[in-house]
RNA sequence: GGAAUCUUAGCUCAGCUGGGAGAGCAUCUGCCUUACAAGCAGAGGGUCAUAGGUUCGAGCCCUAUAGGUUCCACCA
């Protein structure tokens, strides 16, 4: 037990050696166990193509936090971990390493790119993990998943045949957002609006007249964004109740350029007041146009390819790039003289969250999710509490965005994915969606069927991760057993794509909720509170961090401070500070080891503990309830917080201190034993306590304490102890702080030196003295020791005591109240008059009133009496001290 | 346009259901005291954005105003 340890901790090597060491005893490992209860997280997968960055650290943070503490707690604690496929982002990336290389993708084909895919995924699929691992996560290595695993792939099956059998998934030709570089469609969640400067082109259309002929007097104008796009109109539409427009209804007006008669409609989605309140109507390429397009059954003319550039419906502008044929329509417009004038405009323009291309509004053949039906379960869950989001303000977010859900697009043309299982008769066309591919059309006998080309969402599997990765749809033991999970942790950033789209997957697939609760948290921004992404190069790498402070400072450094749902940013003088504290509890308990060397502890009888082991015992008491409390809340943060400040502030700066001189002598050794099993315990119970947060320092501590085989990580977490709460030994102790600090102040206001001794008497009421001092480097420790003569009581239970101190000579005699300050102390005692009064009314009030008598329950009532006797007892000795100051 | 959220010490932020104004860093003073200078002991520094209201009592609840951030929708 007794190696020599640094006098500073470096967590370097000592990490590493830890975590295998649990993982060779298989710590992460939980098992489906009927006898114990279990808890359970599935980890927010991260994507294969994926570094480990900050947002990770805080996610993965949290969990482990959760998971550790429960383990400690006796649950059977499963933290489900596993990667996501990341469809469309690997696929981004597989082609451009292939560009490297000088392939195209289509030159590989489907089978060449999916295999370069899956080398992709074995080479980098891993590295995430072992990130992970460094960070000191106490995931279930044995259960880890992947999203297009075998299992994975039957879940995804089988719930797309499920629905589509129930009629929640079809397929259709709506209005989807298309981006031109990726190719391929993409859900409404993925489109993030950009502030952009743009023009916009006022423009005319000549009307018809009745005979027949294009008027050259009367014409219709109407402002636009992307007048490209009128290659493709085929209406224009103006609002029923347009005064300036009866005239007009039932007229026709020529389309520019494309020479087509086009109808004026009248739809009450035209804004009278905005532009000139004249809307040209595209229904190929703009959402509103679309659903006006359907209510006056107008022709849908696509005028663009997929690469968006002008197809042949676009005459002659075919072939050119969208934004060319912009400029060449605009000029020939002007040359026509219909262009009345162009003006500079800032608007929101739809681009994709993954390459930032403006999209295209396209129609087009795509399979959809319909969630009028689906979303309902999802909404009453959250509404009745079943599934608590925290903070719970996100629920508010969350309702905004189920009120107003659109249907799902889930097809995607990419390869990289879960392809749909559907399949099209080469002969008859008809489609067939099924679990196994068909081998004859169930319509016309054909045997050529072909598969849908497309892949689904990458979100559509991830929906089904907190039942797919627990076996689903096979009903195992662990489905059973584990699911619903308990806690879901992620950032509010994915709450759409990901959280609701699991829960109603969850109700749908399961009869069951995912998850009971939702633990948010923010992003980790910079210094300078933006965000950190490649492009800005502000982003700082966890791994560095680990690499130069250790996993446990940068884990509290994420912590403390940090509440849920809200952004934080990252501060290096934060890591260091988290350092320094590690180092703290590491030198802390470097000297309690040093102290118990060659010891034999026994433990101690009540009667042999001092009242400063009473104190820190109690205080140590009520921080395990306080912080159980907070563990429970799931408020990490605050936590975390107590912990650190009871070690470095209670423990350290005073017990440490204050039981020196009983280590230091020899002569009491059932004093010596009381304080040496005191630190000892004391220290154990706040290491466990603080394990969660940082798990490796306090890992390597508790094994020395203890020994090599035993581990803090399954010890179990401390409990409230009622026998331990000392409520006299906290008031003298927290008095005796007082006067130690009263009486270094007075040092340092008299400007004496330190080798200058200060003489301390204590003096009864009556002017006897009871105790003297010497000051010296264990000045206050002695008075600590001495605290039961220090703290002598008048009858009204006050401190009447004071205490003489002579420096340099000369003598001051100081009550305690002086120490403190009387005219501070008279502040402080009116406040707290005051506050008591209010209290008083407040209780006398509620004691008082016949409906709280009735109603509240009677621990309430009781508890309001007790207050009421503790108030009045209070207000008692204030009053007396308050007459006795004046 | 709708919504959420924030405004607390010089900086960055905690402050849970109303009762003590706090932490880290920074600044200043004094200390290498045999666990720790990655430390110890102290100090200074705040009308808790502004104006009202509810309450015995408001950083916290209500209303309005100003400024910031974010999300959603998007009017061509």
């Amino acid at each position: 037990m007794s190696k020599e340890l640094a006098k500073t901790y470096d967590p370097k090597g000592i990490e590493d050696r830890l975590y295998q060491k649990w993982l060779d005893k298989k710590y992460f490992h939980a098992e489906a166990d009927p006898s114990k209860t279990p808890f359970t997280i599935v980890i927010p997968p991260p994507n294969i193509t994926g570094q480990l960055h900050m947002g990770h650290a805080l996610d993965n943070t949290m969990q482990d936090i959760l998971i550790r503490y429960k383990r400690m707690q006796g649950y059977n604690a499963l933290w489900q971990p596993g990667t996501d496929h990341a469809s469309i982002a690997t696929e981004v990336k597989i082609i451009e390493k292939l560009k490297e290389e000088g392939i195209d993708k289509n030159d590989l084909g489907r089978e060449g790119f999916l295999k370069r895919a899956w080398d992709w995924k074995r080479e980098y699929g891993g590295r995430i993990i072992s990130q992970l691992k460094k960070l000191g996560s106490s995931c279930d290595w044995d259960r880890e998943r992947f999203t297009m695993d075998e299992g994975c792939n039957k879940a995804v099956t089988e719930v797309f045949v499920k629905m589509h059998e129930k009629g929640y998934i079809y397929k259709g030709s709506r209005i989807i957002n298309w981006c031109p570089v990726c190719n391929t469609s993409i859900s409404d969640a993925e489109v993030e609006y950009q502030d952009q400067a743009g023009h916009f082109w006022h423009i005319k259309y000549p009307l018809i007249n009745e005979d027949g002929t294009v008027s050259d007097t009367e014409f219709l104008t109407f402002a636009t964004t992307r007048p490209e796009t009128m290659l493709g109109d085929t209406a224009v539409a103006i609002h029923p109740e347009d005064e300036r427009y009866q005239h007009l209804i039932g007229r026709k007006v020529m389309l520019p350029l494309m020479n087509r008669v086009i109808p004026i409609v009248t739809d009450t989605y035209v804004d009278r007041e905005f532009g000139t309140g004249v809307v040209k109507i595209t229904p190929a390429h703009d959402p509103n146009d679309f659903e006006v397009g359907k209510r006056h059954n107008l022709p849908v003319i696509n005028v663009m390819n997929d690469d968006a550039t002008i197809n042949e419906n676009g005459g002659k502008f075919a072939g050119m790039d969208r934004y060319e044929a912009r400029k060449a329509i605009v000029e020939e417009l002007q040359e026509m003289g219909l262009l009345v004038k162009v003006e500079d405009y800032r608007h929101n323009v739809g681009t994709h969250d993954r390459c930032k291309t403006t999209i295209e509004p396209l129609v087009k053949e795509q399979w959809f999710v319909k969630m009028d039906e689906l979303i309902k379960p999802a909404v009453e869950a959250v509404k009745n509490g079943e599934i608590k989001l925290i903070p719970a303000r996100m629920e508010k977010t969350y309702f905004n965005w189920t009120d107003n859900i659109r249907d799902w697009c889930i097809s995607r043309q990419l390869w990289w994915g879960h392809r749909i299982p559907a399949y099209y008769c080469d002969a008859c066309g008809e489609t067939v969606v099924a679990r196994e591919a068909p081998k004859v059309c169930p319509k016309c006998g054909c045997t050529h069927l072909t598969q849908d080309p497309d892949t689904l969402d990458t979100w559509f599997s991830s929906a089904l991760w907190p039942f797919e990765t627990l076996g689903w749809p096979e009903q195992t033991e662990d489905l059973k057993y584990f699911y619903p999970t308990d806690v879901l942790v992620t950032g509010y950033d994915i709450i759409f794509f990901w959280v609701i789209r699991m829960i109603f997957s969850g109700y749908e697939q399961m009869g069951e909720k995912p998850f009971k609760t939702v633990l948010f948290h923010g992003l980790v921004r910079d210094g300078q509170g933006r965000k950190m992404s490649k492009s800005l190069g502000n982003g700082i790498d966890p791994l560095d961090i680990i690499d130069q402070y250790g996993a446990d400072a940068l884990r509290l450094t994420l912590i403390t401070g940090n509440a849920p749902g809200n952004d934080m940013r990252f501060y290096y003088e934060r890591v260091e500070n988290s350092r320094n504290f590690a180092n703290k509890v590491w030198n802390a308990s470097r000297f309690i080891l040093m102290n118990m060397e060659g010891k034999e502890l026994t433990d101690p009888a009540v009667g042999d503990l001092q009242p400063v082991d009473k104190w820190i015992l109690s205080k140590l008491n009520t921080l395990v309830r306080d912080v159980t409390e907070n563990m429970d809340s799931f408020e990490l943060g605050i936590a975390v917080q107590k912990v650190y400040d009871f070690i470095w502030d209670e423990f350290c700066d005073w017990y440490i201190e204050m039981v020196k001189p009983r280590l230091y002598s020899t002569d009491d050794a059932v004093s010596q034993n009381a304080a040496l099993w005191t630190l000892k315990n004391v220290l154990i119970d706040a290491l466990k306590l603080l394990h969660p947060f940082m798990p490796f320092v306090t890992e390597e501590i508790f094994c020395s304490l203890q020994s090599e085989e035993e581990s803090i990580m399954i010890s179990s977490w401390p409990v409230y102890k009622e026998e331990r709460s000392f409520s006299k030994e906290e008031k003298d102790i927290e008095i005796i702080k007082t006067a130690v600090r009263g009486i270094r102040n007075l040092r340092s206001e008299m400007n004496v030196a330190p080798s200058r001794k200060a003489h301390v008497f204590v003096v009864s009421e009556d002017g006897d003295i009871l105790n003297t001092f010497t000051e010296g480097k264990l000045f206050f420790a002695s008075l600590a020791y001495a605290s039961d003569v220090t703290m002598q009581k008048d009858k009204e239970g006050i401190a009447a005591d004071a205490v003489s101190v002579v420096i340099a000579g000369a003598t001051l005699y100081i009550p305690f109240a002086d120490l403190v300050d009387i005219a501070q102390e008279i502040q402080r005692l009116e406040k707290e008059e005051k506050r008591l009064q209010g209290e008083l009314a407040r209780v006398n009030g509620m004691l008082s009133n016949e409906r709280f008598l009735s109603k509240a329950p009677a621990a309430k009532i009781a508890q309001e009496k007790e207050k009421l006797t503790k108030y009045r007892q209070m207000m008692e000795q204030v009053t007396l001290r308050l007459r006795q100051l004046r």
